[in-house]
RNA sequence: GGAGGGGUGGGAGAGUGGCUAAAUCCAGCAGACUGUAAAUCUGCCCGCUUCGGCGUACGGUGGUUCGAAUCCACCCCCCUCCA
């Protein structure tokens, strides 16, 4: 009995279609699941990130061990309960800022010791502390620390680093199994950087441990997209196709179109909420920065016909005024309408898988977008 | 009329002989952002440019000096106070 199960409705080429089943929800793949690190998707409530047709957020163990603590939000009922968010939450397991904070932290066989970086105290982080802090925080997916290298990365580097990154997988596993709750995953995350032989072994290697899920990690640090697809040419074929493939942190939308092409089921990034505070939105026809002049007498909304009130009710003129003239609502309304777009992305590219469309789907996309994506 | 203070690039405002095409901030114009140290960061922002430079410029005119936004003379304008 896990309580998480993963079934997969259609196919399309390499691309698949399906529900993975938790406790708190279903979650749709191909699913893209927005960035919520502090205990927030920044600059939305709740309700509308559900509205936009998230089906699951993430969460991030640094942040949230930081501040406000983990043992704080298991005490307060949990993160669910806590942002007011009842649906699954998958959380990162610190992993990400080894390498983001990589000027902050020190890293050993036993884990990685960070100085905050909201007052510099120091803190341990290992792989059983992670899955711990995570298990406080509630998550229904949970992932393994891992060491995510930037790219170019020297081979001998990066072999060392997989060898790593899969003694903590065992580790985190061990953790997980003593205290899980039914319903509860832990994925394990494939690292090699664009190697394809470290690729492999660190695949096979995790299969051989068992995990619900398996994520890719280590992409989108670098090397382009046309590497990264080239990676996922050679990663994804291998993987359990029983099993879900999460591409952690990626990415912008010719990348997830690209990768779902390739097998993908799961993404996150914090493009469509970072980008939307920064001024950038995602339309049909591709990228546009709000801020531009030539935004300033346009009185026509980013979407006319979308169902988001953020992309059909506001001229694109009166989102370059807000952020000219440095309102909040500004970045509030472009972050909703890019999670919009890209839930809508998702959902047409659900359609297709279902309907045997993809190809078509991913034409049109090619030709509206401009976006190089095979 | 008298006394004092001041006029610097779109705005504010540093700079009181060469390191100054002139700090800094704002405004303006663009770009970046991929498991979030990000409502952040970067570049441009007098004209021309083959991006190496060249020309013009700190109220005006004239001077001193090898060299002036900076010193001197006169003129114009603004502000405060006194009449």
């Amino acid at each position: 009995m896990t309580g998480f199960s993963f079934t997969v409705s259609a196919t399309d080429g390499a691309a698949r279609t399906g529900v993975i089943a938790t406790p708190r929800g279903e979650i749709r793949t191909p699913a893209f699941m927005p960035v919520g690190t502090a205990g927030t998707v920044k600059a939305m409530f709740p309700e509308d990130v559900r509205a936009t047709g998230a089906d699951i957020i993430l969460g991030n163990t640094y942040h949230l061990m930081l501040r406000p603590g983990a043992e704080r939000v298991a005490a307060l009922g949990g993160l669910h309960r806590f942002m007011n968010w009842p649906r699954p939450i998958l959380t990162d397991s610190g992993g990400y800022q080894v390498m983001s904070l990589s000027s902050l932290r020190k890293m050993t066989e036993e884990g990685v010791s960070f100085a905050s970086h909201i007052d510099g105290s120091k803190h341990m982080l290992t792989p059983e502390r992670s899955i711990e802090i995570q298990r406080l925080l509630g998550s229904d997916i949970q992932m393994q620390l891992d060491e995510c290298p930037a790219i170019p990365i020297d081979h001998d580097k990066a072999a060392a680093s997989i060898q790593l990154s899969l003694r903590w997988a065992k580790r985190s596993k061990r953790a997980f199994e003593e205290k899980s709750k039914s319903g509860q995953a832990l994925f394990g995350i494939v690292q090699g950087a664009n190697y394809e032989d470290l690729r492999r072994e660190s695949l096979e290697t995790l299969m051989k441990i068992g995990f619900p899920g398996y994520a890719i990690g280590g992409l989108a640090v670098g090397e382009g997209r046309e590497e990264m697809f080239r990676v996922l040419d050679f990663t994804t074929p291998h993987m359990d196709k029983a099993k879900p493939r999460y591409l952690m942190g990626v990415g912008k939308p010719g990348d997830i179109v690209g990768a779902v092409a390739r097998g993908v089921d799961m993404f996150d990034c914090v493009a469509p909420t970072r980008s939307g505070r920064h001024g950038q939105a995602w339309t049909a026809t591709g990228a546009v920065n709000i801020t531009n002049a030539r935004f300033a007498d346009d009185n026509e909304p980013l979407d006319p016909a979308s169902d988001c009130p953020a992309s059909r009710d506001y001229s694109k003129a009166y989102l370059h005024h807000l952020f000219k003239a440095g309102e909040h609502l500004g970045p509030m309304l472009l972050t909703w309408h890019n999670l919009h777009y890209y839930q809508q992305l998702m959902a047409s590219l659900r359609d297709a898988i279902s309907a045997g469309k993809l190809a078509d789907f991913i034409a049109s996309f090619r030709a509206e977008t401009g976006e190089e994506i095979l």
